[in-house]
DNA sequence: GAAAAAACTTTACGCGTGACAAGATTTATT
DNA sequence: AATAAATCTTGTCACGCGTAAAGTTTTTTC
């Protein structure tokens, strides 16, 4: 443990008494050598505290064992959560993740490609800003490296693509709300940035049609991903204003309904699906803090785990073709409707 | 745009008619190289889209152009909006960040020390994992990259701590809600993974001896980082055998509140510092949504910019002292009473 | 217009690793 | 024990860039 420290892997060698390629050869692959030679290697190990830097292996190696994950804004729990289920399922696999973050910016999406080529990971899990992407930068990127986009689609780039049928989503939670009470209304901002805000609506407005019933829709304004806030804001004014058509708020995530029920609070509306509740209002996503709402929030979602470790898969699959497939696969994971008391 | 593809610094040179180590200048700081030569080049960059390698670039560079910011658990809202604010001004300052996440688990952190370690960072902010970090390793890696330590503290390590001083949250909230209703009781995990969490118990029970009052703590069981979950389960059972010793509780962070807050509602009981509420809930750090419960919760925190701010400031005058302060200093910002509806 | 200064080019080496080929050594097979 | 097979060593080039020294060209200065 106290010896001098070693530099590189040159320095290791000579520690060893054995050369630096079969050294190399055990970093990459440590049944690749014999029983013997690993043992003094690993023994090795143990004395100086060597590694390899991860950065120079991967500078020259034919197939790195590195996966890049892009997320547009990290600060948002659903993607906090999802990142992390990404990166669990990476690592389990024998893979080094490299999480990224847009921060919700344009400039920064593009950095994050450049560092990613510059990494040339063997694949990439890709969640794209939508309305704000460079497109040109983006089809640039995905032409350069395996990649599958993830939550949010962009028809014809990528791979693949792995997440939510906003369809089943919004036909579920539509049908459910006007089967049990008053019909919802939906609630969503006038420009959201989300891709699939606008395919929620439209699936909305063909949920309501099928039942016979009129859309309505609620657009309010504000920008940027503030969410719950901007929801609030809101909230507050068509309560305040009495513009809401109905009893009943389908929101168009749940981090929108955090900020409706914190509204409706300050409102003195109490909000439920019991009886003596004045409003309903339900959610999408299934946010992890959506079960700790006041009270906890009805909304639609897919487990996490189910849906990562399919995206993980896809990509590994994409990885071991040779970072192509024949054709753009296109995944969604229909809905399941949690129910709990808000609607 | 349509160009061939460059591949390197050196194609990218022939191909504007200038030498590699003048291009290579003229990244390293675009006005030491003649203004003639900057437009060519800045010419040939717009044609053919060449960037150089950053990873390739770090390797052999004297001092790096990078950053490295390292969470306990990035999936925690509030962290991830530290990070993000963290990022950003490093950005501004014309530094590249590199975020990575222990997800709670002491592997990772190591695997995130060895990873700085070979980027060869111009400094690190950590906020280490406390109980579950490994000493040796943290602070072997403190001692060969210039780290600043925030959020958490571990006395001696790093070359300086920016966080939140503990004593200055509890004597404010203690004293407010002693002041304003029924003393408050302290509601915390038995077995807390936050370093903060233990000093925040100590100042807690100071402050009431202080205000002659005696400290009741209520130690709740649960591991790991769903706090919501632990803190709902928590109150639930405290809630069910009325073993709470008074209507105030103060709660050792906002998720734990939260999950109080969802246990309340459960329970019935109205929670709010006005008539008619039969509970209040306060908690610690002003979490990002804290805002938006239900009632909002009344809480202590800090302005996240300011301290980020302060933080990378830190950790700037660290680097240009060439990575050693004289002493080990401690900066602790104190707190701000957030009055909201919950105490 | 000559001297001085600035900017550039050429050449060469370094960073820490992967990859490959040729030969030497060890182990397994018969 | 002889042979084949597996494994290892030695040597060399590659990756994409930083850096330094020495020489050349361009620009500035007076």
């Amino acid at each position: 443990m106290n010896q001098p420290k070693i530099r590189n892997m040159e320095a290791f060698a000579a520690a060893c008494g054995i050369s630096r390629p079969t050294i190399s050869k055990y970093f990459h692959d440590a049944t690749s050598v014999r029983k013997s030679t690993r043992e003094r290697i690993e023994a090795a190990i143990e004395e100086y505290d060597y590694r390899p830097n991860i950065f120079a292996i991967d500078q020259n190696r034919r197939k790195t064992k590195n996966i890049g994950i892009v997320v547009p804004y990290l600060a948002d729990p659903v993607f906090g959560e999802i990142a992390r289920n990404l990166e669990r399922r990476c690592l389990e696999a024998g893979f080094r993740a490299t999480l990224l973050s847009a921060h919700g910016e344009q400039e920064l999406e593009i950095e994050a490609f450049d560092r990613l080529k510059a990494l040339r990971p063997a694949g990439v899990l890709l969640a794209p800003l939508g309305r704000q992407s460079n497109l040109d930068a983006l089809s640039q990127f995905c032409d350069e490296v395996p990649t599958v986009l993830f939550d949010r689609n962009i028809p014809g780039v990528g791979q693949a693509f792995v997440g939510s049928d906003n369809e089943s989503f919004l036909s579920q939670s539509t049908e459910y709300l006007a089967r049990t009470g008053e019909a919802p209304c939906f609630f969503e901002m006038k420009h959201p940035l989300n891709p699939n805000s606008i395919a929620r609506r439209r699936s909305y407005q063909a949920s309501m049609k099928a039942l016979g019933l009129e859309p309505m829709t609620v657009q309010i304004d504000g920008e940027g991903w503030n969410l719950e806030e901007i929801g609030y804001e809101g909230a507050m004014q068509v309560l305040q204003n009495g513009s809401l058509p109905t009893n009943t708020v389908l929101c168009s995530n749940d981090r929108l309904a955090i900020g409706f029920l914190a509204a409706c609070h300050q409102k003195g509306l109490r909000v439920g699906r019991h009886s003596g509740c004045a409003m309903r209002v339900a959610g999408h996503d299934d946010h992890p803090f959506s079960r700790f709402t006041c009270p906890p929030l009805t909304t639609v979602g897919h487990d996490y785990d189910v849906v990562s470790n399919y995206g993980v898969e896809c990509l590994f699959n994409l990885i071991e073709k040779g970072g192509r497939f024949e054709s753009r696969t296109e995944t969604k994971f229909s809905a399941r409707l949690v129910l709990r008391d808000s609607a």
